[in-house]
DNA sequence: TATTGTGAAAGGGTTCACAGCG
DNA sequence: CGCTGTGAACCCTTTCACAATA
């Protein structure tokens, strides 16, 4: 089970979501071409992806959606909660405190963090916002694991030390910038201002007109990407 | 000047704001191996990144700061402004009309839309909030060329749809759900859900102890990933 | 017959290593 | 001598194709 790719994992979160909707709908199995049908994969990626932790399926018929959602769900770690601390109260902050699809997932927000004054001692929901500078006590005493840094770039990478020397696991960065973390750390980063540039880069080089021929057309004229 | 991958656009992003932090120092010229320094990239791939557009440095020197960072502003497409609708005005559509990046990098709100009837006719900051039922009007009339998903994921399907539709050429997705869009509209996903699912995992897959080395370990023991 | 699990082949991206040049 | 630009080697990921099996 070593050398799993992060596209494979990223890839194992859409079946795992896709068979939370399939169970929903009272779905009980389903084939490698099914659970691959949105999102531009293809059945023999599915079934590679998933046999590289196991047979969980049965040949002619398929795989039985609650037993291999109980599997993913114990391969991506989500058969547990995980103790979170946000640094920043900002707009990103807040809005993730406020997100409920944060503590469905398995993860605690149990610190709310700023460097400002006039921001700490206020709550924001039912958050205490605490003082930064008391990061390592709350850590050590709240058992934090992982740390989410949601504070403007230039203070970004001096957090997530003060995060890994707090001892957390796991970073997750939505500062618009790459950040060093020591290589036992796990780190993981939305910045929105790739995502925006790297879409403004495929307008202004779309290929216009009905030129070059792309891939291998998968049904119809629709093709996800990202 | 084609096939160039995705992960080539990411890294001209990083590069490109390297490049504003190290003029706003007042650095003159840069060399690949400097660019590379943040983010664990390395020189020699920094060069072929670059070279794919041009050849844009002086052998024996390095790359002239401002003149690389132009190039690059006109290759990602940032030389020019995008006229952008946000759909849905929830957390992170309100989040992402008072985010001041957005702005800043040539990316326009031209307009907020809601399916709510409460939230239609409200202001948010400048921003009118109008029916998503007008969208088709609304585009065609202000010239949106980029859609941003912001609603709950069982309407994203139906938005990116409405969206292709009336004409947008990219579209931004924040709803936690894998999109189908025809081949010549550019999609880019930001999912909550999946980085911390992919970040619970590397911590229950997590080498412990002193186990395993890991690939070439760049410089000292850190190592960013994502 | 339908569909999985998986070696082998193909495809793409990254790194190497060095020629070319200032 | 330093550093870029780049073909070739290398490595990792995806796709193919088919044996195995319900």
């Amino acid at each position: 089970m070593t050398g799993i790719s992060e596209s494979t994992v990223r890839r194992l979160s859409h079946y795992y979501r896709t068979l939370e909707e399939v169970e929903a709908e009272g779905g009980r199995t389903i084939s490698s071409r099914r659970l691959a049908e949105r999102g531009g994969i293809t059945p023999a990626q599915v079934r590679k992806d998933l046999s590289a932790f196991g047979s969980f399926g049965r040949r002619g018929l398929g795989y039985n959606v609650g037993y291999l959602r109980q599997e993913l769900r114990a391969i991506l770690g989500l058969d547990r909660r995980w103790r979170v601390a946000v640094v920043g109260a900002g707009r990103v902050g807040t809005a993730l405190s406020s997100y409920r699809g944060f503590g469905r997932q398995g993860f605690d927000i149990v610190a709310m963090l700023d460097v400002d004054p006039r921001r700490i001692g206020q709550r924001e929901g039912a958050m205490l916002i605490e003082d930064v500078a008391r990061l390592a006590a709350i850590a050590a005493e709240r058992d934090v694991e992982i740390g989410v840094v949601a504070t403007p770039p230039a203070a970004a990478q001096e957090v997530a030390d003060a995060l890994v020397t707090a001892g957390v696991r796991g970073i997750l960065n939505f500062a618009p910038r790459k950040l060093t973390v020591p290589v036992h750390v796990a780190l993981r980063t939305v910045d929105m201002a790739v995502e925006l540039e790297s879409l403004a880069f495929a307008l202004v080089h779309a290929r216009t007109g009905r030129g070059t021929a792309r891939r291998r057309s998968r049904r119809g004229a629709a093709s996800p990407t990202a």
